[in-house]
DNA sequence: TAGTGGCACTTGTATTATACTTGTCTACAC
DNA sequence: GTGTAGACAAGTATAATACAAGTGCCACTA
């Protein structure tokens, strides 16, 4: 907000009809504004759009003309143990892992649970045609996922092309359903030397450290 | 439960209308909520704040009573070259790398470039005892981070007090003041085995890929 | 003991008054 | 022509007030 027309007047020792055209050269500007018995106000600038850069790994690649593929390693029924129980409860669930390719290089390791009610409809042509958040028929309303580091072991060095050893990117995710409620469980393993995140941090961020890291144990 | 209206107007010398108008601009954010006949009270499941859980590192460790503690390894005014030129112009540039303790055991090792003129006033001293964040004086309006993972190598190993070939997380943010422009770049190595970040997506994320994930190269 | 009515309190809503603002106009001085 | 001074209309935000309706509590009663 700016003093009123008739402060400013005081304060410059000019006549309000004068202060009133200074105020109006500067609205032609679109550097100030002002309604009519509220008063005058800098204008804000429209609003610098969010979400410059694309949102999705498939926009991505669609963009770059790539073709994504994938590769069902693993398609199976089965009763929920540790981690899984945990996130998703003690229940009866379907297990899927897939390995991702782009141009056929592989680039992602990804298994998903799903609670085998809301899965009863899929087939492994499904999956393997479709990414998994176009198949569920309940909402998603949100997710965490949560990102670290490690050394790829086993068999995954092989799937995804690279030697054993290799850094490698591992991300957690747990999609969440109306209510809160989790509804799938997803491990992610990335080579890092193909894949990095990226993460806008659209207002001024409080901080220099890089913001949602968290120290474990 | 909140005072009442009536109260609230006496206690804040103002109207119950205008009280009534700030409570209902809470109630849109569903913070609060009231019951007719009954009075004000804050909302249960605050829908989830937007920022769930603790936004700096700072906070969470101040929040677990963990003591920070910073280590100047390096402090020097240098012209940019490389990476750094990119970014913030080929300007001449104060870097310091400092290394992040919490209760004494070290977590991150951080590389941080300013431009000369937004650092003359800082010593050493300065960016030993505050967070870099908190000397500058310009208002930061945003940052863009980039997360991946490599193998430590050289003496950040032993820095960081972890074996070479370890996992690491490496982060480089490039911070911005208003009109986008970079002022700030920084590095950051965390130990994977000690760190990683979580990302919450309050609203339904159009994929079941981690988003931010961005294929390299 | 169970039920009822009254009472003091609350939010919800509407109305009026007041002090402030911009928007617009006219008259005047240099 | 340019700036000043003043008056008035129209819009806004707040204050003050009143009243309806809902809630919790307590005393009283059957």
């Amino acid at each position: 907000m700016l003093p009123s027309e008739s402060e400013l007047s005081t304060t410059f020792d000019a006549s309000r009809v004068t202060i009133r055209k200074a105020l109006e050269v500067l609205r032609d500007e679109s550097l100030v504004d002002a309604r009519q018995g509220f008063g005058w106000y800098v204008a804000t600038d429209p609003i610098r759009q969010p979400l410059g850069r694309l949102a999705t790994i498939e926009e991505q690649m669609a963009s770059d003309g790539i073709k994504p593929e994938r590769q069902i390693l693993e398609f199976a029924f089965e009763r929920a143990k540790g981690r899984v129980a945990k996130v998703l409860g003690n229940i009866q669930v379907l297990r899927v892992k897939r390995l991702n390719l782009a141009d056929g290089e592989p680039f992602a390791l990804v298994t998903v649970w799903c609670p085998a009610n809301l899965a009863e409809h899929l087939s492994r042509a499904d999956v393997e045609r479709s990414p998994f958040y176009e198949l569920m028929n309940i909402p998603l309303t949100g997710a965490t996922q949560t990102i670290g580091a490690t050394l790829v072991e086993g068999e995954d060095a092989a799937l995804l092309g690279v030697p054993l050893g290799s850094p490698v990117l591992r991300c957690e995710r747990i999609t969440e359903s109306e209510g809160g409620k989790a509804v799938l469980l997803s491990q992610h393993v990335f080579p890092a030397h193909r894949t990095e995140f990226v993460v806008d941090l659209p207002h001024a961020a409080p901080s220099m450290a890089p913001s949602g890291l968290r120290l474990v144990e």
